[in-house]
RNA sequence: GCGGGUGUAGCUCAGUUGGUUAGAGCACUAGAUUGUGGAUCUAGGGGUCGUGGGUUCAAAUCCCAUCACUCGCCCCA
């Protein structure tokens, strides 16, 4: 392990698992597509202060997790740590406001100065989508919807678990945090050291403590319930009933919350008991705010993001990738024979692999290994007939086939 | 950033109270098989025992530090 070796918390991803996230991200895509999304992408890097603006200085993202350098120009920038700033960003920057109701679908490497951990690495990759312009319930139906459609196709939605909460809109919610603060400075001697920080940052945060003592406090805590208008309490009705209607089933957490200030409404996460402490797959929320906190016009966004690496540890039914089928030149005078039909079968659409070097029985070998399903055989006593041997790498079965009908038989047999 | 566990071949691991040239299985390479793979047999390559320092006549083994991985805290996808 000494010398080279990756950045802690980067990793290379091999062809296995490359063709395991692949799978995930065209399954993701393709349901997005479905439901009219388009497939944007963003810079891996923004100025600093997309960041710092739209996550608040509050955030243990942008206070102690961002990568942040200053380039050769003298420019503050950040590797992004997420993907909903740079396309609020774009949004703004693009003048795109004029076209909503916009879809996005998005996926690529995020960053995050972490300590790596089970299905948590420094760098990672989230797949995701952007509703913007629809202030309507329906839009956050849509978007769980989506979600758990993409789920279902990765195999991973019987194993995990909808919760769901709303946080209001911004009057409700400065009413609970008040309630909040008012009930939690009772206690505050009680509370864990970083509960007692969060009081003063971001009492909403205290109520997803794992500390025991501070659980048994927010036990007690005031419901969030209680200090919802009837606005707040409508959409979330509506955005319920939604769900019931599409018989997406949901368990209300009314612990579950947002640490940012542009979040309001309608907060979910798709968790699962697989992953260790890292639990959430899928999540995210109604985002109305955030526009508007970055400089633009005031524009509602709902939106959720998922972990590539978290569902690939989870997805069930990935398939396997397409088996190859190997040419043999028997005597090395018919390699340039090989590498024609080889090029000749390759752009009729089948895989082809030519071993490189050794006789026939290196190269059945090496075929064998590479999972081939076939070989074709060529060789000068068949080919003197136009024909080559078919070898079926599963059963064993051969048979000569005219190099004229070759392409025919490998379909119909393969 | 804080706590616990673990680092011996590409992989999974063994290595007895410190004691000669550090082992196995799998994998890899070659041969048995100059027109037939998966099985078997034979041979071979591959290790500064994570790294650095210390104790000792002698360290994979004991001590310290460090790095990495891992499990929690935290944070989240």
């Amino acid at each position: 392990m000494a010398g080279l070796q990756p950045v802690r918390g980067t990793r290379d991803i091999l062809p296995d698992e490359r063709w395991r996230h692949r799978f995930i991200e065209e399954t993701a895509l393709g349901v997005a597509a479905r439901y009219g999304y388009s497939e944007i992408a963003t810079p891996i890097f923004e100025f600093s202060d997309v960041f710092k603006r739209t996550l608040g200085d509050t955030s243990d993202i942008v206070t102690k997790e961002m990568y942040t350098f200053t380039d050769k120009g003298g420019d503050e920038v950040t590797l992004r740590p997420e993907g909903t700033a740079g396309v609020a960003r774009m949004l703004i920057s693009g003048g795109l406001a004029q076209d909503l109701p916009l879809k996005y679908f998005y996926r690529g490497p995020m960053f995050r100065y972490e300590r790596p951990q089970k299905g948590r690495f420094r760098q990672f990759h989230q797949t995701g989508v952007e509703l913007l312009g629809v202030a309507e319930p329906l839009g956050d139906i849509e978007v769980i919807a989506l979600g758990a459609e993409i789920l279902e196709g990765l195999g991973i939605l019987s194993k995990s678990t909808l919760e769901l909460n709303t946080l209001g809109n911004a009057e409700s919610r400065s009413a609970y945090r008040e309630e909040l603060i008012k009930y939690f400075n009772d206690f505050r001697a009680e509370l864990s050291e970083d509960s007692q920080d969060r009081l003063e940052r971001n009492p909403l945060r205290i109520l997803d403590s794992k500390n025991k003592r501070d659980r048994e406090i927010v036990a007690n805590a005031p419901e969030f319930a209680d200090s919802l208008d009837t606005e707040s309490t409508e959409f979330f009705a509506a955005v319920t009933e939604g769900l019931d209607a599409l018989s997406i089933s949901y368990q209300l957490n009314s612990r579950l919350v947002r640490g940012l200030d542009y979040y309001c409404h309608t907060a979910f996460e798709f968790t699962t008991e697989g992953l260790g402490a890292q639990g959430t797959v899928l999540a995210g929320g109604r985002y109305d705010g955030l526009v508007e906190q970055m400089g633009g016009t005031a524009t509602a966004g709902v939106g959720w993001a998922a972990g590539i690496e978290r569902l690939a540890m989870l997805a069930q039914n990935v398939p396997g990738v397409e088996r190859s089928i190997a040419i043999i030149p028997v005597v090395p005078e018919l390699q340039n024979k090989a590498i024609s039909l080889a090029h000749d079968l390759r752009s009729r659409g089948f895989t082809i692999e030519l071993g490189y070097r050794g006789n026939m029985s290196r190269r059945l070998k090496r075929a064998n290994k590479l999972n081939a399903k076939a070989s074709i055989i060529l060789g000068p006593d068949e080919l003197e007939r136009g024909a080559a041997t078919v070898r079926n790498l599963d059963t064993g079965n051969q048979e000569e086939v005219s190099l004229e009908t070759l392409a025919d038989h490998l379909k119909q047999h393969n």
